[in-house]
DNA sequence: AATGCATATATGATAATTCGCATATAAAGT
DNA sequence: ACTTTATATGCGAATTATCATATATGCATT
């Protein structure tokens, strides 16, 4: 069970909302995509994604070397709404990092990924 | 045009959802029955509000003595949306307030209000 | 096992929020 | 005018969040 005031900490910070939003979109990315999405340090990106696995709202698998992200199962149906409008409602605060994204090679095949 | 990063630093405190989230359900509120229900001291409120109402989320109106608070007409669909759906997901987290807002005598009758 | 790469976590410094208290303004009643 | 009630705001203290740097872990390759 979420509570609405955790979820809404978890999306108050420009890191964690354009990640979720991302994740949202593409179903699953790794910490290496999203540090090219969001031209952040590795330490920051790896940092939000701890906070938004530990509010139970990302789960993560592993896979080699690379650790990829994806909505956990059990985030609520309401949650997920949410993010989904939110991401139909304003294109243009992820369109930055969506044409970061495209520029990483080869996504998203877990082989060759960063 | 509402930032969705900013609409959602509005809701991550816990004063600020759930005055957002009781003045989306009763339509319109007054800081003190905000205090009532909420419990908390009238600059907490007030301050609370004065942040939601900058960040054009809220607008007010003066009546009288009181000022009563309601979304703003300006709201974009999309953050409308999210605050009614987090409404109807999450009345446990309201149940409280509600209760104590029913204490407050002859509510929403603009004459007496507190 | 040794090296390299991807990811995670710990730490200390800095910045942003929030709060309580006091006070200010505004309207209404006496 | 004076008092009461409702609301807003200035200020310093306390809490909380964030960041950069450094270090640790885990897997893969050699």
């Amino acid at each position: 069970m979420l509570c609405p005031l955790m979820f809404y900490k978890a999306l108050a910070d420009d890191t964690r909302l354009k990640s979720l939003l991302l994740i949202t979109e593409q179903q699953e990315l790794c910490v290496c995509e999203l540090m090219t999405a969001l031209e952040q340090s590795q330490p920051k990106i790896s940092r939000h994604l701890a906070q938004l696995r530990k509010a139970n709202i990302l789960q993560d698998r592993r896979s080699g070397q690379w650790v990829f992200y994806s909505l956990h199962p059990a985030l609520p149906a309401w949650a997920s709404q949410v993010l989904q409008q939110t991401l139909l409602a304003n294109q243009l605060y992820l369109a930055p990092c969506r044409q970061q994204l495209t520029l990483v090679s080869q996504r998203p095949a877990e082989q060759a990924c960063c």
